[in-house]
DNA sequence: CGAAAATGGTGCAAATGTGTGGAATTAGTT
DNA sequence: AACTAATTCCACACATTTGCACCATTTTCG
């Protein structure tokens, strides 16, 4: 187990200290002065766990830590000096992070980032490398990194507002069904009734308009709702193909 | 409707709580102190619907959720207390999930639930629980799946509005008998009272036009409604009306 | 056979659903 | 507060579907 840890501290002694005794362990180790920084570099290439202090220069660890959530599951140790931050982590705290007080023991630290990693792996060893959502999806030339939010078609990049995004990405994950207005609403919009609204045409057009050299395609079910389609595995009406259905 | 609802909640109030709400609703509901026990009760008996917290003791919702999407597409709804969740799940691939934040309204997560399930029979007209075989309809040359829409006829799509679709499917579901046009109109027109009206017909017209090059046929039971037949084992008593000798 | 009831066919008009452009509103920033 | 982007609303055009009236045809039954 070759581990990739990041650890943000803009004490540079703590910063040193834990990375020699996570290194005696044989995890690799990146420190970086900034949590800001941290994520910068942690978009990019992911690491398998986070160690942030709380507080730093630029963005504090709070800060961080939600913005990294926004995108990825990784573990993430939070670093505090004061109760009253422990108190908040507590309130906030979700099932796979920690924290530990200042001072604490490297040693002690260590075997959590241990017991962290190992509880990870079970988690995700099964389901293979990824936890349940891909981090990619793709559809035709259409690729969108959910980690990331970029979005690309044929390669380069397609600007989408974040309902246009949600209701791609909501469509390619139904690829192999069609989706009704009503579930769009409600999936997308959170319209638990049934309210005459039009929402979902209005990003449907707008969507499609910006997809409309793509291969893939929002097709229309009359009186139900969306599906999408490729259309470069659509069989042509007039042939006299006899294309068996299946799947 | 006598759906089967698992709860897996350490919270006894919110367990009881939801449970008297959907059961006044006329659903079966179990319910469960932790995800682990659910797991392992619905292995061997399915439910309909999961409604799972995501901090319990032992493993978590999340935990529990991949486990259970292994092996089944049940639909489950996650209930969690923190934002920080929410944005986690909003991550998540949710296909067919949906989540609530605590507090929440029992009366909006039965609603809830009552659209969820019946987004789920729309598409497979049975319990969430089994895959998709069940959403593919056959009869002699006709294929409907009802997960796309799609419906072919000899391979060749077969555009079909949207009633001529319900009464299409509802014939071949019902393809061991006859229909008759009370029916017909209550279940696909929503007619409860005996209305002087020949919509029925006019549908039955259109659809018979459209499926005229097919070997399904739908015969006309007088005076009382119709049934889908094929004509290539067409031997039955009733077809002396059809032979070119007379007399 | 012939009349009444039931069913089928045709055409049309009303109702419903969808696509489009742009205006109005809202949300997010500075 | 002002600016911008995003979203929603709106009005209209257009397409499809649906229900119905009207008449032809078939079936039942006396």
């Amino acid at each position: 187990m070759n581990k990739l840890i990041y650890i943000a501290d803009d004490d540079d002694n703590i910063r040193n200290l834990l990375k020699t005794f996570l290194e005696r362990e044989g995890f690799h180790v990146t420190g970086f002065p900034t949590g800001d920084k941290l994520f910068e570099v942690f978009s990019n290439s992911p690491a398998d766990l986070i160690i942030l202090d709380v507080m730093m220069p630029g963005h504090d660890g709070f800060f961080i830590l939600k913005e990294i959530r926004k995108t990825s599951n990784v573990p993430i140790i939070m670093l505090t000096a004061k109760d009253s931050d422990a108190d908040y982590i507590q309130g906030l705290d979700m099932g796979s992070d920690d924290y530990f007080t200042k001072p604490f023991s490297p040693v002690k630290l260590v075997s959590k980032v241990k017991s962290v990693l190992k509880r990870q792996e079970e988690i995700t060893g099964k389901t293979g490398d990824k936890p349940d959502n891909d981090a990619v999806y793709e559809f035709a030339d259409i690729i969108i990194n959910r980690k990331t939010k970029e979005t690309t078609m044929k390669g380069k990049p397609l600007p989408l507002t974040p309902n246009e995004y949600q209701l791609l990405t909501y469509l390619i994950s139904n690829r192999d069904r069609a989706v009704s207005r009503a579930e769009l609403l409600d999936k997308i919009w959170g319209y638990e009734t049934q309210v005459e609204t039009r929402v979902a045409d209005d990003t449907v057009k707008r969507l499609r308009k910006k997809i409309s050299k793509s291969d893939a395609k929002i097709s229309t079910i009359w009186g139900y709702g969306f599906r999408l389609i490729n259309r470069t595995d659509e069989d042509t009406d007039d042939e006299e193909d006899d294309g068996d259905i299946q799947d």
